[in-house]
RNA sequence: GCGGCUAUGGUGAAGUGGUUAUCACGGCAGUUUGUGGCACUGCAGUGGUGGGUUCAAUUCCCGCUAGCCGCC
């Protein structure tokens, strides 16, 4: 079995093992984000010092650029960006999900802008936006493209509704996301049982997936969960839940999945979040996530504070060692503060005094990052970035450890 | 001393006799959740100064001041 439960904190939290092709991982993990075969600005070598043991990297994107024919060609994913551990490929659902979203906001551009994106039984067809070339992706194209990435876990096409999808919408496609699982684990299935899968020497076999959709539809997501258990997959993934936070509430969710998804497999909530939403779902029995909020935050200036340093002074007398995770609340671990704001121009501390990161250990100030992002300075995104990397990831280890 | 030209947000530039004066960069702030790369959204100007013409002036005219160019 790829997947063993070890045991469960009594926090709750689902401290396992994951067993695939480029080594052993410990849930609950967070994975960065590697849309096109780089977690911007940061070297492997960087991302395994940070912690990290699996990055995420985008089907649709790969594809498209530079090909998964020429990635196969140079030995594979793992061999061409120079990465010897895991990696798990987005399908590309939700691509087809924000392009369509993007050209209905592209006025003028494109007089059809919602035919950018077409949807149908077979397969979703789409528009590069790299030079407008027309594309069609099925379940089984899309697992092909994977398994030429030579990828540890795929995951399959599936239909990510907006949070403006009316009913009938959501039903259609959390029907076809089924329709479609079904489909790629049989391509799957075929393609896997050749003695030498994507020449890789491992005799382990990479993971293939489920997405649950559904909305907010507390029923049809329950349905979709069922289905897909009924077919079987290694693992499964909870999808369209970090669309359009501000309005929707996706705990009710969150909860019911954690309860009815099989308990032997791993659970990934797609998309999320922040380190206050990780902590959380993990206590409601999810293993996996990825986010580009630490990437993209920092890139925009946004660093993370363990709360439990701005209380310092105040708890000098306690010797509390910091902890995202103290107070039995959860939540309200971290605070966000922007290096871009005129207050840190002339703030001599590091960004988080009790932080291990490669850039508060080395002593740069926020003064020095903040100069560093006025200035354009690509040390200065990096440096955000690691910093935010690692909390995210020391805040898995401590999940792990809790 | 004489002649000419120019004076528009922090900077550099547009533009117009009449509702909220445009753009770039900079500044200030906000947003960001399966990444269309440092993206996006806001905010800040009583239009050098004083008069005049006009129903109405940033826009037309005059004085003053400042800067630039040329001549003596």
């Amino acid at each position: 079995m790829p997947f063993s439960l070890i045991k469960k904190l009594e926090s709750a939290v689902r401290v396992g093992e994951l067993t695939i092709p480029h080594g052993l991982i410990r849930t609950p993990f967070f994975m960065p984000v590697g849309t096109a075969g780089s977690v911007k600005g940061v070297a492997p070598r960087e991302l395994k010092e940070l912690g990290a043991e699996i990055i995420l990297a985008n089907t649709y994107h790969l594809y498209l650029r530079p090909g998964e024919r020429l990635i196969k060609k140079l030995g594979g994913l793992h061999s061409f960006m120079r990465w010897d551990k895991p990696i798990l490929t987005d399908s590309g659902g939700y691509q087809v999900f924000s392009l369509a979203k993007n050209s209905s906001q592209a006025s003028g551009l494109r007089p059809q802008a919602d035919g950018l994106v077409q949807i149908c039984d077979d397969g979703v067809e789409f528009t590069s936006h790299l030079d407008g070339s027309k594309h069609f992706f099925t379940p089984e194209r899309v697992i092909d493209i994977q398994l030429d990435l030579g990828v540890d876990i795929l995951m399959p096409l599936d239909v990510c509704p907006s949070g403006k999808a009316t009913p009938e919408e959501i039903k259609r496609a959390t029907q076809l996301t089924i329709e479609w699982a079904k489909r790629a684990k049989k391509h799957f299935l075929a393609r896997a049982q050749g003695p030498r899968l994507n020449g890789q020497a491992s005799s382990l076999r990479p993971l293939l997936f489920a997405i649950v959709q559904g909305g907010l539809d507390l029923t049809l997501r329950q349905e979709c969960a069922a289905a897909l258990a009924e077919i079987g997959f290694d693992g499964y993934a909870v999808g369209g839940l970090a669309v359009d936070l501000e309005t929707r509430d996706m705990w009710d969710i969150v909860k019911l999945m954690g309860e009815i998804l099989p308990q032997d497999k791993p659970r990934y909530l797609m998309g999320v979040g922040t380190p206050d939403d990780i902590i959380q779902a993990t206590r409601l029995g999810m293993d996996m996530f990825d986010c580009v909020l630490p990437t993209r935050l920092a890139r925009h200036g946004s660093v993370y504070v363990c709360k439990s340093e701005m209380d310092d002074e105040r708890s000098n007398d306690q010797q509390q060692i910091p902890s995202p995770l103290r107070g039995e609340g959860g939540g309200e671990g971290y605070e966000l503060i922007n290096l871009l704001n005129s207050r840190y121009r002339e703030d001599p501390k590091v960004i988080d005094e009790n932080c291990a990161c490669p850039a508060c250990t080395a002593g740069f100030s926020r003064a020095y990052i903040s100069h560093l992002l006025r200035s354009n300075e690509i040390l200065g995104l990096r440096l955000a970035t690691l910093h935010n990397l690692w909390q995210y990831l020391n805040l898995m280890r401590e999940l792990r450890q809790e």
